[in-house]
RNA sequence: GGCCCCAUCGUCUAGCGGCCUAGGACGUCACCCUCUCAAGGUGAAGACCGCGGGUUCGAAUCCCGCUGGGGUCACCA
C-alpha cells in the first residue's frame, strides 16, 4: 500500500567523521537523496562530531568526496552553507545553539544534572552483573532533586552529566515507515535515563541531532536500521520539547557476505574510495545500492539515476537486511561498462595503464591514440576498469614463455608447431595490407594449406605474439601490434621452441 | 542474557487470499556461436515459501506460538 508523503520533504544524512566512508553509509544516503528527489524535496548534509574521542582529521573531506563520487548533490551541508547552518555540529555547539534548549529541559523538569562519575557508573554495572542483572538501567538519584539542590551541587564544581528523565512507568510508541504496522513500542522500564549532555558541556548525539533536525526542519528521519533501539529515546526527547516528530524510516543494514553481522570498516573491503579506485562506474554503483533495499518490480534491475528517482516508493523498501554481494556489483559494472561508448572507456582507462607504467604518466598524445586503438579489443571483457592493464600488458613490451610448451597446440607435436610458425611468419612476411580482414583472409588460407585445424595455427601465434593462451581476438592484436612487433615475435617464440 | 527488529532458491529479490505445479537477477553447470577468453543466445540444477498450530471453500500471502538470524544495551555515532 503506497504510504502518503507530505511534500515538501527535508531529508538529511548526518555522518560523523570518524574514517572512511563504506558503502553501507552511501546507501544510506543515496535512500535519502533519491527521496528527496523523487518529492522534489532538499537533501542536506550534516557533520555530527561532538565525539571528540573519535575524530579522524580528513574524514568529512573524504566522506563528501564519496558521495559527489556516486552523483549524491546536497541542497545545503557544511561547504556550501544553506539557511540553517552552520552544518557542523561543533561548530553549533560553540556558537551556543544547544544551551537554551539544555537549560529549557533543565528548568522544566524533563531532564536533570547527574552528578554519578562514569568510574562510579563502571562500578555499579560491575556489580549489577555479579548479582546476576544482566541489563543495568541506570536513574540517577537526582531526578527526584528539586533543581535548585542541582545546581547548588553543580556550583561546587562537582562536573555533571544532563540526562533525560525517562518516565518509569508506560510505554513509547513509533511508527516506522518500512515496518509499518502497529508500531514499535517498547516499556519505559526498558528503558535508562540517557545522556543528553556529556561532562565537558558537549552534547551527545541524541540531543544535538535532535535539536538540529527540529531546527532545520527535518521532515523524514531515514536512517540505517541500527537506530531502532535508540528511537524510543528520541521520541521521548520529542515529547520533553514538545515538537512535531519527524517520520522515522529505518533502513534495512548490509550484512556481510557470510551474512554474520554488519559490514565493518575493519574487516570487509568496504570502503567506497576502493571501488572507484578500482574502476567502478558510479552509475553501476548508483544501481547497485539503489537495489540494496528496495526493488521496482519482479524483473527490472538495470535503471538510470532518473528512473530509479521516478519509480522510487517507501513502500517497496524491504524491511529484511540486504547482504554485501560483490559479485552482483561487478556485473553491474560491466554491463555499465559495456553500455559506454569505446573512445570513453579508452579515456578511462589511460589513467590506469598510466598508474601501471604500461605508457606515460600523463599520457602522451600517441599513448591515447594507440589506447583507443586497443580498447575495443577488451572494452566488453572488462568488469573492472582497473583490470585494463593486466589484458593488455603484452602491447606494451615483449611476452616471455615461461612455458614453452604452451606454444603447441594441441594434437600437435613440437615439430609441427614449429613448422606452422615459421609457415605463419612467411606468410604474414609478404602481407602488404595489415588490416585484420586481410590478416584473417591469409591465415585461413594457410590452415588449409597446412592441414591443421583454424585453432591449432591460431592458438600458437596468440601464445607467440602475447605470451598468453587467453588474449583478445587474434587479428585485431596483429593488426595493433604492427607488422614489424609481429613478426618479431613469432620469430622470436620459434627461437624459444627451437 | 534483557529489549527490539527480521524470516521466499547459495545470494539479492517478485509475491500483498485463488493468476504460484512460486517469477526475475547474480553465481553454478550444459549446449549454441566461436581462433582462446569474454560478450550474446538457449537451457538445466537450485526454495516442500524456517517449523508447528490456527482463520478460510482456498494461504508464501492473515493470526498465534516456536525456532533461527540480526540489531542494540557507552559521558560513540
Amino acid at each position: 500500500m503506497p504510504i502518503p508523503i507530505t511534500s515538501p520533504v527535508r531529508v538529511r544524512f548526518a555522518p560523523s567523521p570518524t574514517g572512511f566512508l563504506h558503502i553501507g553509509g552511501v546507501r544510506t544516503a543515496l535512500f535519502n537523496w533519491i527521496f528527496a528527489k523523487r518529492y522534489g524535496g532538499q537533501f542536506l548534509l550534516r557533520i555530527e562530531d561532538t565525539d571528540e574521542k573519535r575524530f579522524v582529521v580528513g574524514a568529512a573531506a573524504d566522506l563528501m568526496a564519496s558521495l559527489r563520487w556516486v552523483g549524491i548533490e546536497w541542497d545545503e551541508g557544511p561547504d556550501i552553507g544553506g539557511p540553517y547552518g552552520p552544518y557542523v555540529q561543533s561548530e553549533r555547539h560553540e556558537q551556543g545553539i544547544y544551551a537554551p534548549y539544555i537549560e529549557q529541559l533543565l528548568q522544566e523538569g524533563k531532564a536533570y544534572m547527574s552528578f554519578t562519575t562514569e568510574a562510579e557508573l563502571a562500578e555499579m554495572r560491575a556489580a549489577a552483573e555479579a548479582r546476576g542483572i544482566k541489563a543495568f538501567r541506570f536513574r540517577g538519584p537526582e531526578r527526584d532533586w528539586p533543581l535548585t539542590q542541582q545546581r547548588e551541587l553543580a556550583a561546587t564544581g562537582r562536573t555533571y552529566t544532563v540526562r533525560l528523565k525517562v518516565p518509569l512507568e508506560g510505554t513509547t510508541t513509533f511508527t516506522d515507515l518500512v515496518r509499518g504496522g502497529d508500531g514499535i513500542s517498547v516499556n519505559n522500564s526498558d528503558l535508562y535515563d540517557v545522556v543528553l549532555v556529556k561532562s565537558t558541556g558537549m552534547p551527545l548525539y541524541h540531543l544535538a541531532h535532535l535539536v538540529d533536525d527540529h531546527l532545520m526542519k527535518i521532515t523524514h528521519v531515514m536512517r540505517s536500521d541500527e537506530w531502532v533501539p535508540s528511537a524510543p529515546y528520541h521520541v521521548l526527547i520529542y515529547q520533553a520539547f514538545g515538537w512535531q516528530m519527524p517520520a522515522f524510516v529505518h533502513l534495512p543494514t548490509i550484512q556481510r557476505q557470510d551474512g554474520r553481522g554488519k559490514l565493518s570498516k575493519r574487516k570487509d573491503d568496504v570502503s567506497s574510495n576502493r571501488f572507484w579506485e578500482r574502476g567502478y562506474l558510479a552509475e553501476a554503483m548508483f544501481n547497485y545500492l539503489a537495489l540494496q533495499g528496495w526493488s521496482y518490480d519482479d524483473h527490472t534491475e538495470i535503471m538510470s539515476r532518473e528512473e530509479i528517482i521516478e519509480r522510487f516508493s517507501l513502500d517497496r523498501v524491504q524491511p529484511s537486511p540486504a547482504r554485501w554481494n560483490p559479485e552482483k556489483l561487478k556485473d553491474l559494472n560491466g554491463i555499465y561498462i559495456r553500455k559506454l561508448p569505446d573512445e570513453q572507456v579508452a579515456e578511462r582507462i589511460a589513467p590506469y595503464l598510466a598508474q601501471a607504467g604500461l605508457i606515460a604518466n600523463p599520457p602522451s598524445a600517441g599513448d591515447l591514440a594507440y589506447v583507443q586503438q586497443l580498447t575495443p579489443m577488451i572494452h566488453e571483457r572488462l568488469e573492472e576498469l582497473g583490470e585494463a592493464p593486466e589484458l593488455l600488458d603484452f602491447f606494451f613490451h615483449e611476452p616471455h614463455f615461461d612455458d614453452p610448451a604452451t606454444l603447441i597446440p594441441k594434437k600437435m607435436d613440437k615439430a609441427g608447431a614449429l613448422a606452422a610458425l615459421q609457415a605463419a611468419h612467411a606468410c604474414l612476411a609478404k602481407i602488404e595490407l595489415w588490416v585484420p580482414s586481410q590478416l584473417e583472409e591469409e591465415l585461413r588460407a594457410l590452415t588449409e594449406e597446412l592441414q591443421v585445424k583454424p585453432g591449432q595455427l591460431f592458438g600458437a601465434l596468440r601464445v607467440a605474439v602475447s605470451g598468453r593462451m587467453v588474449a583478445p581476438p587474434l587479428f585485431e592484436m596483429l593488426a595493433a601490434l604492427d607488422k614489424q612487433r609481429t613478426l618479431k615475435r613469432i620469430s622470436a617464440a620459434i627461437q624459444v621452441l627451437g
